[in-house]
DNA sequence: TAGCAATTTGATATTAAGTATCAATAAGGA
DNA sequence: TCCTTATTGATACTTAATATCAAATTGCTA
């Protein structure tokens, strides 16, 4: 998922119908770059109510649009996904910028993993916490 | 972090008075033993307070004697870490059993990662979703 | 072991994320 | 255009978690 219309795309795709409102939602996503709350959209969007906000949320998530970042202390975050890829996090914790990345040598690590234990595995995670380039002080 | 006795002994050693509504907390954990919700907790102290099950059980954590998990779809469980080292979660989601392990060789790969992205990390976290031998239905 | 300062607690209020309900509205295919 | 179905908004509700602050408890020491 890289343009806008990309979203779109992916909501026809699906048999989700086109709205204004999701629409909406996806410009002020690509607008706004960068990790977002749910209040962030909320608010860019008074027209729109809460609720929605959050079903669109979750369904691009659905759709792999957005990733759902879990912040050291359990604050939520959402961004973009840079593509609909299985991937990883590195997550600044100064700015709160979320970086991605692809490791096929830790997936493989992770499925061996699995079969050692008779772990029938579905889905990983795997977020960094530190503090990345954005705001390293050198 | 072994015996319901090592917890009393990392809040003395970390400067923390050792209270009634602390050791009845951790007795219920020991006792209860698997993944646990605060509400859990809650209802099987009803004489404590909730604001002081949420902050022992945050204190409990930062002294590693618990773990944070969480699920897929957002909930959030609690478990007794059964050791204080550092450590990976298989997470059955049909039963919600968590289960650790300790893999150096992913701990170096994902060092390498943050070498490679010049991040400066502080910490990680790798969880596994599926079905473990505790449900699987072979 | 009584006294005291500092920590901890409970009650309460508040914030925040997220879901449930349901009537009203909008999308899109025929 | 019409009609079925998906979507939306308002509202209420749930659950997790934090903030406040007076009252109770702890650990220490004189
Ligand atoms: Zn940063
Ligand atoms: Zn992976
Ligand atoms: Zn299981
Ligand atoms: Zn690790």
């Amino acid at each position: 998922m890289r343009y806008p219309d990309d979203s779109l795309i992916a909501l026809k795709e699906n048999g989700y119908r086109l709205t204004a409102t999701r629409e909406a939602v996806n410009k002020v996503l690509y607008d706004h770059k960068g990790p977002f709350t749910i209040e962030m959209v909320s608010d860019a969007l008074p027209g729109i109510g809460r609720a929605t906000i959050f079903r669109t949320v979750r369904l691009f998530q659905d759709l792999g649009i957005i990733c759902r970042v879990n912040m050291e202390g359990g604050a939520v975050r959402y961004q973009l996904a840079s593509t609909g890829e299985h991937h990883h996090h590195f997550i600044c914790t100064v700015c709160g910028v979320v970086t991605e990345f692809i490791d096929a040598h830790i997936d493989q690590a992770v499925n061996r993993q699995a079969q050692g234990a008779d772990f029938e595995l579905n889905s990983h995670t795997i977020d960094l916490y530190g503090v990345g380039s954005c705001c390293s002080k050198k």
